[in-house]
RNA sequence: GGGCCUAUAGCUCAGUUGGUUAGAGCACACGCCUGAUAAGCGUGAGGUCGGUAGUUCGAGUCUACCUAGGCCCA
């Protein structure tokens, strides 16, 4: 400045220095991406996790257990979203007084890996053996979880990191076969021909989680079965034996999209309620439901159709057909079957959707259709092998059935049966989930756990124990018993090699496999087997299945019942039968002592994924420990949606919506990508976009700024001397003392409840207006302007001190790394780091609901005057609200809120940021300037212009201003300083 | 096609047992301050509650249907 020595601002600058201006280094700019980094390193460094371990020793367990996300390629946003609810739950589960261990796993085994492995192999993994290939797989999934490990850790997830479980550690995989052995002697386990859906492309039967449902075009075909007994037909339609004997024949039409399957055909369903029609076009005899007669009419071009009679689907049950393709399916059937078998069966599946209402029937080819044959006891014929090709039916042999549709349409065509063909229907149809290709089914031998069938009903036991466990959002209970009550069985073997094999063995005689060891009926041989099968996988892990013959599993002193060769199964165990039994390896085991809890029942508190788990791992944890101890796995178990796009859409390439968390660190830091996981509310879907992500960076500023300035004004606070107690506070800071005090109660029962997204809004809300828009900017005259040591100062940083406090141990979930920097900026005694603390609760700052009441009329009332204020800025008549003044009525009212506040005399204007108020003003009736109140009936305020000369140190307008240019407060604010400065030693 | 779930201002969320002119924060517009300054303050505009039809004296809040979307399953 180069103004001369009477220039008004030199003297500002003067007083300025004697201001108590804030003082701080801690940064505005947050630096996330280059500072969280250095936190996480000085964390470990000081090992934090096993000082929070320690310092909640002997506090209740609160078990937090964790559904391992699967080894396999970086984590993206859902995986991001779920760590991180997860370490809000430890982190405010620790915070609330709880001991709150976290174990993170990872799963390991199972067809992704594999088929990665075998795509790096190439054309090696044909000379591999197994062991190697499982090499291959193990060292794959190590590395992703070395991986993912730091990418979790990076989203400030705290847990142990260096102790994780792993479903493929050797006593994981020990876990796994003891698990199994368990259901086997339970009479759970049972090997059957089955309809499974089949990959021949992969080469390996698929779950239902390994499906995916996608539009694929198909030849549909409406097919007519001539009936062998126009009498009986006749009959059954109540005419008279020979009124169909002048017809060449008389045909059932069915309908279907999978014209390969026709040769497997054995029987036609009908829907017992449904009404059917027999229909005479073109000069021939058909039978089909009655609804759908006008729309097979015209598919199959039909110009007049005429009903001769309808019954009930009922009636037609037991009427024999011939298979159209006779001629081909010669000696597919025994005599036998073939007598049994090309009948009308009843099923209540039936619909009149789409199609005939008359349903082709091939229990090798069909989930339904299987059922039916199972019952109805029809022969099940599936003539394909592992690769999707015909095995017998000598005209298809050897082709694939896919491509054998138009082949079989011809040959329907030529025997007179095909009505119609469309070569271009579309619709749903399952495809693998790797591979991508359509899948068939195929009726294969499977080994498979029978839910209601064993020694003990496993699905009745579930849905007792689902009703104990409390879900969140309620809705869960419903899903999953739902789910539980419809499933009868859990197809448990996979046709491949990375995973835990199905530790049984076949007894061999003449090279076939004669009986499964270890036998039934022999409890004490079973168990004995599967002890020695623990124990070795306790030393080698499932590798042990692999490098060793089958006798080697055999118990000392087996009965061998004769048998010299044991032939060990091949096939291995669903991944979910893994994960599923993580309660037994990771919780129950012992392992982690530290996850272990004294009290009975369920191991685990909680239990929080993505509510598509409902049908995947809440589910098989359930069954596994429902089968093996009669309880669920956990007493609590919370699921969140999807993250979408801001459209609602879910994320995929080809929309190019996809947000990852990689990226989000990159340009926000974690804090950021943690402040949008705690905005929204995770039981929905939660929409993410860059606006949405900009918005929480907006927010976060907020947050961060108001702590900054909380702590740039407590440079010369020490709280041991200087706190002021709470009774001599000044009233309006014991009053944002209070309403802060009820921040926490909200924010500590919102983070016991797990409503997060409340926290977000509340502490935002609370920085914004009750802190950076009121109580901050009204103090600021007391905190620059009094004596350093003044009540008025020490009061206002007393209540600062402990509200930043008080934000930084709430927050600290959420923003584990910029609660810790404010924490570490903080003066006064505290624990090493803002991680070790509990939330402050500032109970007892609690204010009486009389006074909260009159502070809300209060600020209805500020309210107004800014309102005024800002209409006379509007006419430039002011800048600074220090320039104003305001008029108001005395009104009985404010005065009782002013006495019940505590907030008397000039601290209005104080309340206001003006430099006074006449609280007295005359009634002025007819005054345009006069504005009613509605915090106050009857109260009329109005502007009017500040008098006096401008303090040219607090800026205030007062008439007491001397030629100093001070006002009397900074007058004797400044000889009070000087006195001190006279008496301070040299 | 079935089961479960969702739909309130540009964004994220509140809206108590159905009851006066639907709220908050952010973003936006305009203005102020320059002693929180790549900060801070104020004012304002902006939704009729996805749509339709019902129940009711009265519905964002209950019912049905529809639309869009999500998860699971066919």
């Amino acid at each position: 400045m180069t103004d001369g020595p009477d220039d008004k601002s030199d003297s500002r600058a003067d007083y300025k220095a004697t201001l108590n201006l804030p003082r701080t280094d801690f940064p505005m700019k947050a630096d996330l991406v280059r500072r969280e980094p250095e936190r996480l390193a000085a964390w470990t460094a000081m090992d934090l996790e096993a000082r929070i371990r320690e310092a909640s020793r002997g506090r209740e367990k609160f078990i937090l257990h964790d559904g391992p996300p699967y080894a396999n390629g970086d984590i993206h946003i859902g995986h991001a979203l779920n760590k991180i609810l997860k370490d809000f739950i430890v982190r405010s589960k620790t915070m609330l007084g709880y001991d709150a261990p976290y174990v993170p796993g990872w799963d390991c085994h199972g067809l992704p890996i594999e088929k990665q492995v075998d795509k790096k192999l190439g054309s090696k993994k044909r000379e591999m053996d197994a062991l190697a290939i499982r090499k291959a797989c193990r060292e794959y999934a190590a590395k992703f979880i070395d991986v993912q490990r730091e990418q979790f850790q990076r989203l400030l997830v705290g847990g142990a990191w260096d102790r994780p479980y792993a479903t493929m550690a050797t006593s994981y995989e020990a876990a796994i076969a003891r698990a199994f052995g368990e259901f086997y002697r339970k009479n759970l386990v049972t090997q059957a021909l089955k309809s499974v859906r089949w990959c021949f492309t992969d080469q390996t039967a698929l779950a239902e989680a390994e499906l995916e449902y996608e539009s694929r075009e198909d030849t549909a075909i409406f097919v007519a079965f001539p009936f062998t007994d126009r009498g009986a037909v006749a009959k059954a339609f109540g005419l008279a034996e020979g009124a169909l004997s002048g017809y060449d024949d008389v045909s059932a039409v069915i309908w279907t999209t999978t014209p390969w399957t026709i040769p497997s055909n054995v029987a036609i369903a009908a829907h017992p309620d449904v009404s059917y029609a027999l229909i005479e076009a073109s000069g021939r005899l058909f039978v089909e439901a009655a609804p759908l007669v006008e729309a097979v009419a015209k598919a199959a071009g039909w110009e007049q159709v005429s009903e001769r009679a309808r019954v009930a689907g009922s009636r037609l049950a037991g009427l024999r057909y011939r298979h159209p393709l006779a001629r081909q399916m010669r000696g597919e059937l025994t005599p036998e079957e073939e007598a049994g078998a090309f009948r009308i069966v009843l099923a209540d599946y039936v619909t009149t959707d789409a199609g005939t209402g008359l349903v082709h029937t091939a229990p090798g080819h069909g989930e339904d259709d299987f059922l039916t044959g199972k019952r109805e006891r029809l022969p099940i014929l599936s003539p394909v092998d592992e690769a999707g090709r015909y095995t017998s039916v000598e005209k298809y042999r050897g082709k694939k059935v896919l491509e054998a549709n138009a082949e079989i349409v011809e040959d329907l065509s030529a025997a007179g049966a095909l009505l119609h063909a469309d070569a271009s229907f579309r619709h749903d149809y399952p495809h693998c989930w790797r591979c991508k290709k359509p899948v068939i089914f195929r009726a294969t031998v499977q080994w498979f756990v029978r839910l209601d069938a064993g020694d003990v009903d496993v699905r009745a036991a579930a849905l007792e124990a689902v009703a104990k466990v409390r879900w969140f959002p309620a809705w869960g209970e419903a899903r999953i018993a739902g789910m539980v009550e419809n499933r009868h069985e859990w197809v448990i073997s996979r046709q491949r090699r990375w995973g835990s094999p199905i530790t049984l063995l076949y007894a061999m005689r003449d090279g076939e496999r004669r009986e499964v060891y270890p036998w039934k009926n022999s409890p004490e041989e079973q168990r004995r087997f599967f002890d020695r099968v623990v124990e070795v996988f306790g030393e080698e892990g499932g590798d042990a299945w692999y490098a060793r013959p089958g006798t080697d599993f055999l118990p000392e002193g087996a009965d061998r019942r004769g048998y010299t060769e044991f032939e060990k199964e091949s096939d291995i165990l669903d991944v979910w039968f893994d994960s599923g039994v993580s309660h037994l390896a990771v919780l129950r085991s012992g392992e982690w002592p530290e996850l272990s809890v004294a009290r009975p029942g369920p191991p685990a508190d909680l239990y929080l994924e993505g509510h598509d788990q409902h049908r995947g791992w809440f589910q098989s944890s359930l069954l596994t420990s429902v089968a093996l101890f009669d309880e669920a796995p956990y007493r609590g178990v919370i699921t969140h949606g999807f993250t979408l796009d801001v459209d609602a859409r879910k994320m995929s390439k080809s929309l190019g919506n996809i947000v990852a968390p990689a990226e989000i660190i990159r340009r926000y830091g974690a804090d950021i990508l943690r402040l949008w996981v705690i905005s929204v509310d995770y039981r929905e879907d939660q929409p993410i976009s860059e606006e949405i992500l900009s918005r929480c960076a907006e927010a976060y500023r907020k947050i961060r700024n108001t702590e900054r300035f909380l702590i740039s004004n407590l440079y010369d606070f020490d709280p041991a001397a200087d706190a002021v107690p709470a009774a001599r506070l000044l009233p309006l800071d014991a009053e944002i003392l209070s309403r802060a005090a009820r921040l926490a109660t909200r924010l500590k029962a919102a983070y016991e409840t797990y409503e997060f997204h409340l926290i977000y809004h509340a502490l935002l809300n609370f920085c914004s207006s009750d802190l950076s828009a009121f109580y901050l900017d009204v103090i600021k005259d007391r905190l620059y302007a009094s004596a350093p040591d003044s009540l008025e100062r020490r009061s206002a940083q007393t209540v600062l001190h402990r509200i930043a406090r008080a934000l930084a141990t709430l927050s600290a979930p959420v923003l584990p790394f910029t609660a810790e920097e404010v924490w570490q900026a903080l003066p006064g005694a505290k624990e090493e780091s803002v991680h070790l603390a509990r939330f402050e609760s500032l109970d007892d700052a609690a204010g009486d609901p009389a006074a909260e009441a009159a502070w809300g009329r209060l600020m209805a009332l500020r309210e107004e005057v800014s309102t005024v204020l800002e209409q006379a800025r509007k006419e430039k008549t002011i800048g600074s609200s220090l320039e104003g003044a305001i008029e108001i009525t005395r009104n009985a009212a404010l005065d009782a809120d002013r006495a019940a506040a505590g907030f008397e005399g000039a601290a209005l204007a104080d309340l206001f940021i003006v430099s006074s108020v006449n609280d007295d003003a005359p009634p002025a009736a007819g005054d345009p300037g006069w504005r009613p109140s509605a915090a106050y009936p009857g109260l009329a305020l109005k502007f009017s212009k500040a008098q006096g000369r401008r303090c040219d140190r607090c800026w205030k307008l007062t008439p007491e201003a001397d030629a100093t240019g001070l006002c009397d407060r900074c007058r004797d604010v400044l000889s009070g300083l000087a006195r001190d400065t006279a008496a301070a030693p040299a």
